[in-house]
DNA sequence: CTTGCTGCAAAAGTTTTGCACACGT
DNA sequence: ACGTGTGCAAAACTTTTGCAGCAAG
């Protein structure tokens, strides 16, 4: 999506190049849907491998815009939803203003460390934590589909930056 | 609020009974902001108290116009951000729709088995996940404020419908 | 009495949807 | 060609806010 490249032995596009995994697999779940896999959609992938770590439909949207492409919100949001199904997004539920996202494929599952004065968000690995979960689910006659876990804190930036403040006075 | 009761001693109201400790809490937190333990606070304090497990803003005040008493949304609302900062109530982050809420003052945290299926919550105790939350702000430099755990699965319930309409095809 | 509180209705913010046209397969 | 997708604008929903009158301390 974002330069041409050479294509090596005619069988691969230098659109998918950046992200092959990925994008092969959002493809496979479009056409097991009997879904199209559009320009708009190319973009919005790309726009979600670009990024590290937590975002909300808005940001993807302006950062969309800020590459100089332009695909509607609407469609935004539309293809947030596919990306959910096809296991490559994941929404992450950290405050109630609105609902985030973050790339999960392949990835294993993360606990998220937000920092309650500067919204920073920290991921921290979770092994023991993905066994209790699935303990606590069997234990209780579930079938495990997933978990989230998120602590809240103060990061140790916020409270550098309080204590300057209260110095200033 | 619900019925008259006699008051003992001459030292609580009858307004007081059904949740002492808490009405308690909450007059002294208003207080202590200067702000006014109203009518309508009470009802909404009082309706809190009556929910078992957790609820949103929408619930309650329809419980509330049930329950033949009237208090508009808007003070709903407000009083539930007051009732969260007094540490009576806290937010549960389910899912993206909307915030919900439960009871927390003198609660053992607990953590959440949401069945996606059938919307159930199933809570759970958290004994050891308590202290690894405190464990992982500590790594990370953070001071510890709360945490949120939910872990999403399939209900032996719902699984139970399943089958059965699969039956009747 | 002073200050905060309530209800209402309007506003704000996010997410969804209907529709006419455009595009992938 | 067919069936899906897109943009746009409007709708839907939850939550917030401004204001004028009301109530608690």
């Amino acid at each position: 999506m974002t330069k041409a490249l050479t294509t090596r032995a005619g069988t691969t596009s230098a659109t998918d190049l950046p992200y092959m995994p990925l994008c092969a697999v959002f493809r496979r779940f479009l056409k097991r849907k009997g879904l199209k896999f559009t320009h708009e959609r190319a973009v919005i992938l790309d726009a979600v491998l670009a990024r590290e770590g937590v975002f909300d439909a808005e940001e993807l949207s302006d950062e969309i815009k800020a590459g100089g492409r332009r695909v509607s919100k609407a469609t935004v949001y539309r293809t947030l939803k596919h990306l959910v199904e096809a296991q490559i997004v994941e929404e992450v539920l950290i405050d109630s203003r609105q609902v985030h996202f973050q790339q999960s494929f392949g990835r294993d599952p993360k606990g998220h460390l937000a920092c309650l004065e500067t919204n920073q968000i920290v991921e921290f690995p979770t092994k023991q934590l993905d066994e209790m979960a699935e303990k606590i689910c069997r234990e209780y006659g579930f079938d495990f589909i997933s978990h989230r876990f998120v602590i809240y804190g103060v990061s140790p930036q916020a409270r550098k930056l309080e204590q300057d403040s209260t110095q200033e006075h």
